[in-house]
DNA sequence: GGCAATTGGTTTTATTATGCAACCACACAG
DNA sequence: CTGTGTGGTTGCATAATAAAACCAATTGCC
C-alpha cells in the first residue's frame, strides 16, 4: 500500500487531531461554519473550492463527528451542515493558528481581520496555558508524561 | 495550472498559517523539534516517514522561517535543523490540537501521553482565551473585525 | 591511510489526492 | 411541465505522496 499514511491508530493526540482536521480545507470549512455558514453552496462560493472536494471534505467531517447534517432550517427540502460540540471545540485551534499568523507572519499588513471581544470590540489576549494553580506556563515549563491509570471502566 | 490552491495571498490569518504548517507532516516535525530532535535521521526514524518527503518538508519549513539549519553542535560536519522563535511560537497550536483530541477523541484510551507542568508533574489547564481585562471568553463572546488603521505606508 | 558503515539525501516509479469542467438529478417557481 | 438554482457526481489532467533503490560525503575503526 502506498496510501497517504494515516495517523488513526497513533498514540499521539496531535497526530490524532491531524487525522481529522489536518488537511488543507477542513479547518477553513470549520472556520466558516463557526461564522454561521451552513449550506453546501455557501461554503463553495465563500471558499472558492471545487465542489467535488467540498463534497469529500464535508462527508469526512460528518464521519468524524465534527459536522452533522440537519434536515432543513428555512423550510426547504435541502439539508444543512451544522457544527457539533466537537466541531465547536476546535475554536482554540483556530485561535492559536490566527494568533501565530498575527505574531510571526512575514507580511502582517496583509492580514485583514482581528479577533475581538464582542462586548467592547477590543482585541483579545493571547491564549494562555496555565498550571493547575493558575501559574502561566511556557513551552519550557511543560513536559509530556505517559497517561496515568486508565480508570477501570469502559472509558 | 491545476496546482494545489495556495493561501499565500489570502487575507485570513488562519489560511496563512495553514499555508505554512497546514499539511500532514509539518506539525509533527515541529512537535519532534520541540522535543529536542535536530537531525535528519532522528526525524526520519522517529516519524517513520519517507526520506524524500522529509527532505521536502524540512526545506519548506526552513523557507518559511520555522526551522533554521545550524552548522553542527556535536562537532560533526553534518547540519542540524533547529526551531526559530517563529517555530517555537507554534506551541499553542500544538497544545490546542492535543487538548482537542483529549476532549473529543472517540477512543481517548488510545492517547498515550498527557501534557504536564514540569514542576510538579500535574496536568495543565485547558488553554484560556481572555479579554483585555482578563475575562474568560468562549467562542460566542468573540467576533472578528477588520484590522484597524494600517499605519500609513504602501500596503 | 584504507575500508565499511552511517548519514543525508536524490531518483525512479507507483499510487493517491486535488482541481477543473462538464454533466445530472431533484427541488422549486412560474 | 418548463426553466432555473441547488447540490451534488463523473472524467480527466496534474500535482503531491510514498516506497524503494541508489549515491556521495562523512565517520568510525583499524
Amino acid at each position: 500500500m502506498v496510501k497517504r499514511t494515516s495517523f488513526e491508530g497513533d498514540a499521539c493526540p496531535i497526530a490524532r487531531s491531524l487525522e481529522a482536521i489536518g488537511d488543507w480545507w477542513s479547518l477553513l470549512i470549520i472556520r466558516e461554519a463557526l461564522f454561521g455558514l451552513r449550506r453546501f453552496g455557501e461554503f463553495q462560493t465563500k471558499l472558492g473550492m471545487a465542489k467535488n472536494i467540498l463534497t469529500v471534505r464535508l462527508r469526512a467531517l460528518v464521519d468524524h463527528g465534527i459536522l452533522a447534517t440537519a434536515p432543513a432550517s428555512d423550510g426547504s427540502a435541502y439539508q444543512e451542515y451544522v457544527l457539533t460540540p466537537k466541531g465547536r471545540g476546535t475554536f482554540p485551534i483556530l485561535v492559536a493558528l490566527r494568533q501565530w499568523s498575527e505574531e510571526f507572519d512575514d507580511r502582517p499588513a496583509e492580514i485583514a481581520t482581528i479577533l475581538v471581544d464582542r462586548k467592547n470590540g477590543r482585541p483579545v489576549r493571547k491564549l494562555e496555558l496555565r498550571a493547575e494553580n493558575g501559574r502561566l506556563l511556557s513551552q519550557a515549563d511543560t513536559t509530556v508524561k505517559p497517561r496515568p491509570a486508565p480508570r477501570r471502566r469502559s472509558a
